[in-house]
DNA sequence: TCAATATTTCACCGATATTTGAAATATGGA
DNA sequence: TCCATATTTCAAATATCGGTGAAATATTGA
């Protein structure tokens, strides 16, 4: 993945309700969530969310599809993951101080599951 | 990690300039390296990389200390290894194609080092 | 077709972020 | 002390971002 859209990327989750957005869909997989239930969830406007979605949509961490009238958005684990791999391999090449954090983390999350 | 200190984070590296200080900054570890070395490196102007590496330490990614008339910043990869843990934990959880990308990745760079 | 629902687009405004260059501060050495 | 080096601070200009509400678009069902 190129540096130009990791930073998109990084810039589409450093904002509060869009990092929220995230947290919610990533669990739901490809079945995703409705815009208007993702707004309700979040207690944003619909053209406040509608703006966001864009973001997160544009930076490729986000797909949309229409359903009847609805539109559904899912996250889109394999750019999630290709943004997270491109930090570690940039920040944890040869560093074990960052591996052993995210070992960690993984293993809380296994234990945790 | 709470969640406000993840966004102060994700903001810090959601810049060109930053996130090239940053990839700079890992592999030298706790030597870390002088503001004019960066700059120089990194071909900015001194006040501007003084306003993005004032961007960064204040998100906690990065440590400072005086030597002599230089002032030496290094990255703290226990921060940084935090925040991809943390995204770990929140978009990893249940999801397999996240953590087969970061595995991935892992292993590429372990193979490669 | 008409009305209701779901979502996006738009224009506007205020808040933040970034760049620039000059000035201020601190340190070390002659 | 005086000067050169290293870095930060400041103010001004610019650019970008985010929130709001009204209007536009699309879809469904009566």
């Amino acid at each position: 993945m190129e540096q130009s859209r990791v930073l998109k990327s990084l810039s589409a989750m450093a904002h509060d309700t869009r990092l929220e957005i995230v947290r919610l869909l990533v669990p739901l997989g490809k079945d995703g969530l409705a815009a208007g239930a993702i707004a309700e969830a979040l207690g944003v406007s619909a053209s406040g969310l509608s703006f966001h979605l864009s973001q997160l949509e544009a930076a490729g961490l986000l797909t949309s599809r229409k359903a009847s009238r609805h539109v559904i958005y899912a996250a889109d684990c394999k750019a999630l993951g290709a943004v997270i791999a491109y930090l570690l391999n940039d920040c944890c090449a040869r560093d074990p101080d960052i591996c052993a954090c995210t070992d960690e983390a993984r293993q809380t999350e296994q234990a945790g599951a």
